[in-house]
RNA sequence: GGCCCCAUCGUCUAGUGGUUAGGACGCGUGGUUUUCAUCCACGUAACACCGGUUCGACUCCGGUUGGGGCCGCCA
């Protein structure tokens, strides 16, 4: 019935606005993914705002992370920065970088300070300090004490007159119940007189945070701010500017925090990655968003594989969760298989592709012709350890085989090595299968198959004609390893792999062969 | 210390006065299998505590405890 209701409401307007002085985080892409969200289903815009007052702090190349993360995760903004020249603005209301906006920032500042609503403050930041201390060991509430809130004129000019560096601070009224309704949260409550005179702007030039924001948020038109908890304390002091300003109010709704292990706030100093880092890991973006939103939020089905477009449409704010949920890798593990084990074989060829290659295993040749001019019916590859070439559906046949067995697509490269290798080095006695008492048992095994698939053709290497023939030969002994797990060894020189027959088909004759003949020739 | 928020399996959660408290990840066992995975089946495990309201509380109310967030000339 809310739903129904907010549904209804039109025009919405939401926006993430993350400051740039640090990668892309899980915690930041849940928060952009739920205002990207929020939008959508209202059918809304999401407007990105980028948040750098503070000089010091923004570096460019963590505004140029945020861009290139927040596109790879398709978490597409309607205004704001171009994604593909950030140069360049993209929506009707831009431009939407804070740094670029000070002449806006310091009309309002002079309105609020003729109308007496804010006022200079001189105080040094050692008096400041020195007072709050005081306060918290008196349990009084920190915050500013009020001194410079009534100095006089004359005194006031005089300072400026010496250039005297200052702070804008609101005047905060006391003794005012802020009530606000958060769509998460529902009504909450705050006494102004416990926010004391909060800081605007050092100066005219360097606005500060809750004064910028409750500025853009109007001048933008935003209706609905989608942000963390850990604003939640803000919230009455953007309410009470908003209120000074004349501005239109807002609707909020707060996030619950995304936590540690330990269940605190998620920060850098633990082991969660910017996105950049999962995207290099061999996570989707698919898999990340589909993650992150079961975070904080559920269906109110059983259902838990959602793709964006899906969320877009089944999200709801009534659904979101009020308590903090801890972030858990395992979990992020699963449902990535999961996508992984979706995807077709050309998917998972491209996809993996660049890890092979990053590994120095195999290059994408770029002309489709063998160095014999023979012409090749599709892309092929050429191994870097052996020069061979292999085609792109041979290619794919050896992907497929480990395809259940990712988590993350950097995985597949060490899973798959001993295609793409030379001779393999392995200790001889793998070869030996558990159950066989000498070495010459592992000898005749792998000759026995040898000859098998020597009297075979190339085209038999399918797994629909060896698996009856080596399954015949293995019916003969007292059990299927004594086939089996020579032959896995022999061509993979590993103790886990894909099936042996499989590996055969996908491997070919050629190879194959080689590789029994090398496992024959470590007992001589 | 002050203010604010939160509270169901280890984790993510369903649940809106009467349920064998459900699902998922993880973990364990079994099946499939030569191995590792996948897949299938089964299992493991929770309403923080104390009062009240009620015929009846996981569910409503109060308190306690616990956890978290914020208290910047950061955002």
């Amino acid at each position: 019935m809310t739903s129904d209701n907010t549904k209804k409401i039109s025009g919405v307007r939401t926006r993430f606005a993350p400051s740039p002085t640090g990668p892309l985080n899980p915690g930041g892409v849940r928060t952009a993914l739920f205002a990207y969200l929020f939008a959508k289903k209202y059918g809304g815009s999401l407007v990105l705002r980028i948040e750098d007052t503070d000089v010091e702090r923004s570096k460019k190349e963590w505004e140029q992370d945020l861009f290139e993360s927040m596109k790879w995760m398709g978490l597409l903004w309607d205004e704001g920065p171009d994604p593909d020249d950030p140069s360049k603005y993209i929506g009707q209301y831009g431009p939407y970088r804070q740094s670029e906006r000070k002449d806006i920032y310091a009309g309002y500042l002079k309105k609020l300070i003729d109308e007496k609503k804010a006022y200079y403050c001189f105080c040094s930041k050692e008096e400041l300090e020195a007072y709050k201390q005081y306060a918290m060991s008196q349990g009084l509430p920190p915050v500013y004490p009020g001194k410079c809130r009534d100095m006089d004129q004359a005194t006031i000019q005089k300072y400026l007159d010496e250039k005297r560096p200052f702070l804008i601070r609101f005047k905060t009224p006391k003794g005012q119940k802020i009530i606000f309704d958060d769509a998460v949260r529902g009504k909450v409550e705050f006494d102004s007189t416990l926010l004391g005179d909060f800081s605007l702007s050092k100066g005219f030039d360097n606005p500060l945070y809750n004064f910028v924001v409750v500025v853009d948020d109007y001048e933008m038109k935003i209706t609905d701010v989608v942000r963390g908890e850990d604003h939640i304390s803000n919230t009455p002091k953007q309410i009470l500017l908003q209120e000074a300003l004349g501005f239109s109010k807002v609707r909020y709704a707060h996030l619950p925090l995304i936590l540690n292990e330990k269940k605190q706030k998620l920060s850098k100093r633990d082991n969660v990655l910017p996105i950049s880092a999962y995207k290099k890991d061999g996570y989707s973006p698919e898999a990340l968003n589909n993650f992150v939103a079961l975070l904080g939020w559920n269906p109110g089905t059983d259902e838990e594989i959602f793709s964006l477009e899906q969320l877009a449409k089944e999200f709801s704010v009534e659904k979101i969760q009020k308590g903090g949920a801890v972030f858990n890798p395992q979990k992020l593990d699963w449902i990535n298989g999961f996508y992984i084990r979706q995807r077709s074989l050309k998917e998972l060829a491209d996809l993996c592709l660049p890890y092979l290659q990053e590994k120095g295993m195999i290059k994408k040749n770029e002309k489709m012709i063998r160095p014999e001019n023979e012409l090749l019916p599709e892309n092929s590859y050429s191994v870097i350890a052996t020069g061979e070439i292999i085609s792109q559906s041979r290619l794919e046949g050896m992907l497929a085989l480990y395809k259940e067995r990712i988590k993350k697509l950097s995985e597949m490269a060490d899973l798959v090595d001993f295609f793409f290798a030379g001779e393999l080095s392995y200790p001889k006695e793998t070869l030996k299968w558990k159950n066989m008492e000498s070495d010459q048992e592992a000898i005749d095994s792998l000759n026995k198959v040898y000859n098998l698939l020597s009297s075979l053709e190339e085209k038999d290497f399918t797994k629909i004609k060896l698996e009856p023939i080596l399954l015949k030969e293995a019916e003969t002994m007292p059990d299927r390893g004594y086939i089996l797990w020579p032959l896995r060894v022999a061509l993979t020189g590993k103790m886990n792999s894909a099936g042996p027959i499989d590996i055969t088909a996908a491997m070919g004759k050629e190879k194959t062969l080689i590789r029994i003949k090398e496992a024959i020739n470590k007992f001589k």
